[in-house]
RNA sequence: GGGCGCAUAGCUCAGUGGUAGAGCACUCGCCUUACAAGCGAGGGGUCACUGGUUCGAACCCAGUUGCGCCCA
């Protein structure tokens, strides 16, 4: 159950070897849950509850890192953080996945009868329901697992409940005959968001109605449909048309007579000019309809078979649409046919079919004055949409919303409290009130939308409508982080629900948007293409850290996220990385303790890397704060990479191989600058900075260490540009000896002329250790000569010079400074730019053109040496 | 049809007025005692096109083309 010691870490770090036995211990240690002391400020994300019927996806993945990120960074700042978990029933998906266990065993729910069947789907919901919580351990997230909620629980039902009466009360839910989305195979009522339309193959035909003078011709896509039609309307200005206003004409197939009518609605420069009107399937149709008074005739079941009676009756909608069409063209009604025709056709979100618009008496919230304060709570500052640009098209849908259809004809979910009387008395039933019983008296049939309770996850989870410690301390929540197609489903009706509920007090302070995650080429994953990444699967191959860090190093703000194998490779690499340079510390003897020496008392390599060190706490701070998750991971695996593991570890060698006091600072500063690194990438990879926290410090959890700040005192630019030169120095030699073909491990002599008046000075073993640059012996004998950096780096390659390759180099070198130096001179030329830039670019210029020009002076030079 | 967004290296993306960047991929050389999941060096871009504003434009403005998303 420990970790391993100081010294024995494996030179390779092996997640599965950590991760089980780290969360348990967090999850033991109840870090999890809010500490409730008065004096810690609340921090409270609610997580959007996935389906109890759904495993854990890579969109899942992405959307709780961000959020185990937010929250573990505020845990670590002291807050009493809530991160409340929990699912929801997901009314249709649940109900198919348990009416297909049914199907096997032969039955179907209408065998079992209504509560049968829901028991069977609650015993489903324990056995296999929820499979997502467990899978959710697995990425490290720090939710609150002592509450977990169910939007089916008792309390979250009670809050449901709750609002109905309340919404009924105030006359913001009612029950009316409208159009709604039908879908033919689940068999109940869809909102208008629970439709995807996509560009489909149909046809387009063209019928002719009527004969001779009086005849018409309509264009339709369903053409089963005109059995129901009822009416023809034309633009009331149309004159092709006028002279039919008000009579009427036969309707083929059916002998009826159906009047022709005058609707400004009509566009008249679409098609003929001339639209069949068949108000019971089709929402535009229903409202010509409702202002001519014409007929609603339903001619399809709620399987979508005709019911029109004829020769069509008992034929599938889509066996209907052609057998009409035959039957038009026999009569020579046909007058034009486009097939295929492009059009844009509603599917059910749920399984894919084809939706059919529908009159049926539903039940609807009246979205008016809630979507107006949902849209002011974002006008007015309340709730910040981030990033500011997608707030526009979160307006666009509140601010034109339509009422909303919550009834659905399923068994699983929250079945609506309405009861109806023996003589048509209609009761809305309050929480702690009785239902209405007697002979006569039933219960609406029908349940509520699933998203009707999740709209009130954010407070229903925290014990509203009791008035409870957590919805005083937690609500409004911090921050919701969700996908930006979720605006629309869930965002906008909690807010809704949220500011209705709860006084005007919005539901979230802040909604942060991410995206879709794609694949490497931005493409969306799909199962039929291929490319979906299964998240646990990048957790047991590279670790939870790994796809952790994948998914943030790609997430910027509200846009979408590619992922790929090879790049999750990257961030395991990356994990190795800080895995090896804690290992090399504890294996070097590095301390952490509450004091660091003071500046005075250290090599300008360690006050340069505590400088930079604490630069980069202050801008990832920042980036964290402002949800820059990409950003805050590249800055972090750059400075964790480029200049602790690349310079800072190399350039330490040195002291620490010396011993004394030099060995002391520099184990001082090593354990430090590490310690404050893990801290600042635990929120990022909670599992292997504990794990190496842990090693270092011997404290008691990084879970709840303290969040770093920038300590200003410790910024030097002095040692910042020191170190620099040093850096410029032995990347400039390192390229000679790369073009020379010198090995990496090959030691040569060499001499640093001019060293001691040089601020290289100090840094000279250092140095000679990175470039494995012996000391000149007796028998030295330079075979070049590099002037770097205000000295000359003499070098004994140990045989014959590659003199072309030095002359390509060299080359290369002036061409870059002449090119310098025809920029800058153009500029300087210019006496507008010199006039009118600001003194510092103006500088600028003139130090870089004279940098330029000495630098091709000495490469002038040495070209004219190599002969 | 309406609205919004995007176009920068082979791929995916940062970069909002002053020297074009990253990751991955690519080339060359290395098992140099933390790490080959590594180290060092290197190649690679008319910043979609046209015009404008400006001393100066990847960046601001207008238009064009192409692509994507949302809504109907």
């Amino acid at each position: 159950m420990t970790s391993p010691s100081r010294i024995d870490l494996p030179a390779q770090y092996s997640p599965s070897d950590v991760e089980d036995r780290l969360y348990q211990r967090w999850v033991d240690a109840g870090y999890f849950s809010p500490d409730m002391k008065e004096e810690r400020p609340a921090f409270s994300i609610v997580l959007p509850p996935p389906n109890v019927t759904g495993s854990l996806h890579i969109g899942h993945a992405l959307d709780h890192t961000i959020q185990d990120v937010l929250v573990r960074r505020r845990r670590m700042q002291g807050y009493a953080t809530l991160w409340q978990p929990g699912m929801d029933h997901a009314g249709i998906a649940t109900q198919n996945v348990v009416e297909r266990e049914l199907a096997k065993e032969g039955l179907s729910r209408h065998d079992l009868g209504r509560e049968a069947f829901v028991d069977r789907v609650w015993q489903w919901k324990e056995e296999s329901g929820g499979k997502i919580l467990g899978q959710m351990r697995r990425l490290g997230e720090s939710v609150d697992w002592d509450r977990v909620r169910f939007t089916m629980d008792d309390g979250l039902s009670q809050a449901v409940l709750t609002i109905f009466k309340r919404l009924y009360d105030d006359g913001l839910i009612y029950r009316a005959e409208r159009i709604i989305n039908w879908c033919p195979r689940c068999h109940t009522a869809l909102s208008d968001i629970e439709v995807e339309h996509t560009d489909d193959e149909g046809e387009l035909v063209s019928i002719r109605y009527g004969e001779g003078d009086d005849a018409i011709v309509v264009a339709t896509t369903r053409a089963e449909t005109m059995l129901g039609d009822t009416a023809v309307a034309v633009h009331p200005d149309d004159d092709r048309y006028r002279h039919l206003i008000g009579r009427e004409l036969e309707l083929p197939l059916t002998g009826r007579r159906i009047p022709v009518v005058a609707d400004e609605h009509v566009d008249p420069e679409f098609g003929s000019g001339a639209v069949k009107v068949t108000p019971a399937h089709d929402p535009n149709d229903f409202e010509i309809g409702r202002r001519h008074d014409l007929p609603n005739l339903i001619v399809m079941d709620e399987q979508g078979v005709i019911t029109a009676s004829g020769p069509f009756e008992g034929l599938d909608r889509f066996e209907a649409r052609p057998a009409v069409v035959a039957a038009l063209r026999e009569q020579g009604r046909i007058v034009k046919e486009v097939r295929p025709y492009t059009h844009a056709v509603g599917h059910c979100s749920r399984c894919g079919t084809t939706v059919e618009p529908r009159l049926s008496l539903q039940w609807f919230v009246r979205t008016g004055p809630l979507a107006k304060a949902a849209g002011d709570a974002v006008r007015d500052g309340r709730t910040r949409i981030h990033p500011p640009d997608l707030a526009g098209r979160y307006f666009a849908w509140v601010d034109d919303m339509h009422d909303w259809c919550i009834s659905r004809q399923l068994w699983w979910g929250h079945r609506i409290p309405v009861w109806y009387g023996p003589s048509g008395e209609v009761v809305c039933v309050g929480p702690d009130e009785e239902p209405p019983s007697g002979e006569g008296w039933r219960q609406d049939s029908d349940v509520l939308d699933t998203w009707f309770s999740s709209a009130l996850w954010p407070f229903s989870t925290l014990g509203w409508p009791d008035d409870t410690e957590h919805l005083r301390r937690f609500y409004p929540t911090s921050v919701l982080v969700t996908g930006y197609d979720i605006l629309f489903f869930w965002v906008a009706r909690m807010m809704m629900f949220g500011l209705y509920a709860m006084d005007g007090r919005q539901p979230f302070d802040v909604v942060a948007l991410h995206g879709m995650v794609r694949d490497q080429f931005g493409k969306k994953m799909s199962k039929s293409f291929g490319n979906v990444v299964d998240p646990l699967d990048w957790i047991d191959r590279f670790g939870a850290d790994a796809t952790r860090f994948t998914l943030l190093r790609g997430a910027n703000p509200g846009s979408d996220v590619p992922v790929s194998e090879e790049w999750v490779q990257g961030s395991r690499n990356f994990c190795n990385k800080i895995w090896n340079a804690t290992r090399f510390a504890l294996m070097n003897g590095a301390t952490v303790a509450a004091d660091l020496p003071a500046p005075e008392r250290l090599s300008a390599t360690d006050r340069w890397i505590l400088s930079r060190l604490n630069r980069v706490i202050g801008e990832a701070d920042e980036l964290y704060e402002q949800f820059e998750f990409a950003k805050a991971a590249d800055l972090l695996f750059h400075f964790a990479w480029d200049e602790v593991c690349d310079w800072y570890v190399e350039l330490a060698k040195t002291p620490l191989a010396a011993g004394g006091d030099a060995a002391d600072a520099t184990r001082a500063v090593l354990g430090h600058v590490l310690d404050r690194l893990l801290r600042l990438l635990h929120p990022i990879a909670p599992f292997v900075t504990e794990e190496l926290w842990l090693s270092l410090t011997g404290g008691e959890s990084l879970v709840v260490a303290e969040w770093p700040s920038p300590d200003a005192s410790r910024l030097d630019p002095a040692a910042e540009a020191e170190i620099a030169t040093v850096q410029r120095l032995v990347t400039e030699v390192r390229r000679f000896r790369s073009d020379q073909g010198l090995k990496p491990g090959q030691r040569v002599a060499a001499r640093l002329a001019g060293i001691e008046s040089s601020p290289v000075a100090p840094h000279e073993q250092a140095v000679r250790l990175l470039l494995r640059l012996e000391p000149p012996g007796d028998a030295f004998s330079p075979t070049a000569s590099l002037p770097v950096e205000g000295l000359r780096v003499e070098i004994d390659t140990v045989g014959t010079i590659d003199v072309a390759a030095e002359r390509r180099r060299l080359e290369k070198d002036l061409a870059a400074a002449k090119k310098e130096i025809e920029q800058t001179s153009r500029k300087l030329g210019n006496a507008d730019f010199v006039a009118k830039a600001p003194d510092a670019v103006v500088t600028k210029t003139r130090d870089r053109l004279a940098q330029a020009e000495a630098d091709a002076t000495r490469i002038e030079g040495q070209l004219a040496t190599l002969g």
